[in-house]
DNA sequence: GTGTGTGAAGGGTTTCACAGCA
DNA sequence: TGCTGTGAAACCCTTCACACAC
């Protein structure tokens, strides 16, 4: 397959978002014009994109909404449970137990660690805190394929090292630092200071 | 002034941590080669960013790191207090306020709102959650610069539209919809679901 | 010798514009 | 007629490679 490029792919992942309002609202076609104006980008960009993974509109109609969204789906990977894990029982590291669009898209967090034993076995969601200590038994009981780390920036890396080497094939990494993986192993570092200090910059600049 | 990409903006914020980290550790020269070794990419590339700016290193030496941080920090607009809120008191919102490295850039919380009459008049890290009811009145007073959206989509928009009409500059949305806004309002979209659909995708098409 | 600063080259992504099909 | 699908053009960003300063 082509080689696709990852702004692409996020915006994929948009439009299936879209999708999904639409398809809330019992709408059963949409026009690259119309998903275009609700992500904020231009129609030729959206079939574009879509261009790659084969063609999904009727000429002089649009898109089915409901079709599309489940090609988009199946393109992201997204029929597939994924079984994640988090380490790191902070703020962050709760706040994504909880968070919805994870569940529903078929994220599933099967376990939560810490290192702090003040935090080890409390419950977040009905899942039980459990000890960094037993870091690599617990991913491979549990089989998980996507951790995301949400521990301070000094133990990020090491914890990432710990992973790998305990199997996790994709990590999302929370701390402000940047990972170091192998090829073959996916890293996304989320960081949301560097969005606030881009929006500074603009303020400054051209505000 | 030349026009910046954003690109670069995002990488200069990443330099200004590894700058940190290096000055933690008492290091007082850096080449473009070890920057870029920190933040995972090629050393072309951090003087080009730089180059943009102006001429900070020395030849045969690299660049002092306090002078860069200092720098760049200046140039992101850091050496500002901004006056935050943040809209939503839930899981992120909560996490947000803890948020230690907005407060050590000169990001400050000063307000946080929620719909939720259950969740008004609770304290967050000393802050008192007050009621949306009251934004446009709270946002000017307070003088708040910068929003943070965490707030469910379908309420997004609505709160985005209130905030830049009661004269917000800048927002930095959490919600899974594209924000929509005029010329000028600065708006920075973070969608975790984004990131980790985008490992779903790599997983599945070259894992 | 070493590592920056930078024009020029290269590569990739977005936009244009239109043929073609419903 | 209306909107998709897509080569070609335009644009932007990254990498190369080397003169130059320390």
């Amino acid at each position: 397959m082509k080689k696709i490029s990852e702004s692409t792919i996020r915006r994929l992942s948009k439009y299936y978002r879209s999708l999904e309002q639409l398809i809330a609202r019992n709408t059963d076609t949409v026009s690259s014009d119309q998903l275009a104006e609700m992500d904020g980008i231009t129609s030729a960009q959206v079939r574009k994109d879509l261009s790659f993974f084969g063609t999904f509109g009727k000429r002089g109609l649009g898109y089915n909404t409901r079709a599309l969204k489940e090609q988009i789906g199946e393109i992201l990977g997204l029929s597939k449970e994924w079984r994640v894990a988090i380490v790191g029982a902070g703020n962050i590291g709760k706040a994504l137990v909880n968070y919805g669009e994870f569940r529903k898209q078929g994220f599933q967090v099967h376990l939560i660690m810490d290192s702090d034993h003040g935090k080890v076995g409390q419950t977040i969601q009905g899942l039980t805190v459990e000890s960094t200590d037993h870091l690599p038994q617990l991913i491979k009981k549990q089989r998980i394929e996507i951790a995301i780390i949400a521990v301070p920036s000094e133990a990020a890396q090491r914890v990432a090292d710990e992973l790998m080497e305990a199997g996790v094939k994709a990590i999302l990494n929370f701390a402000p630092i940047s990972i170091k993986a192998p090829e073959g192993i996916q890293v996304k570092n989320e960081n949301t200071a560097i969005e606030i200090e881009a929006l500074s910059y603009f303020l400054t600049n051209q505000g």
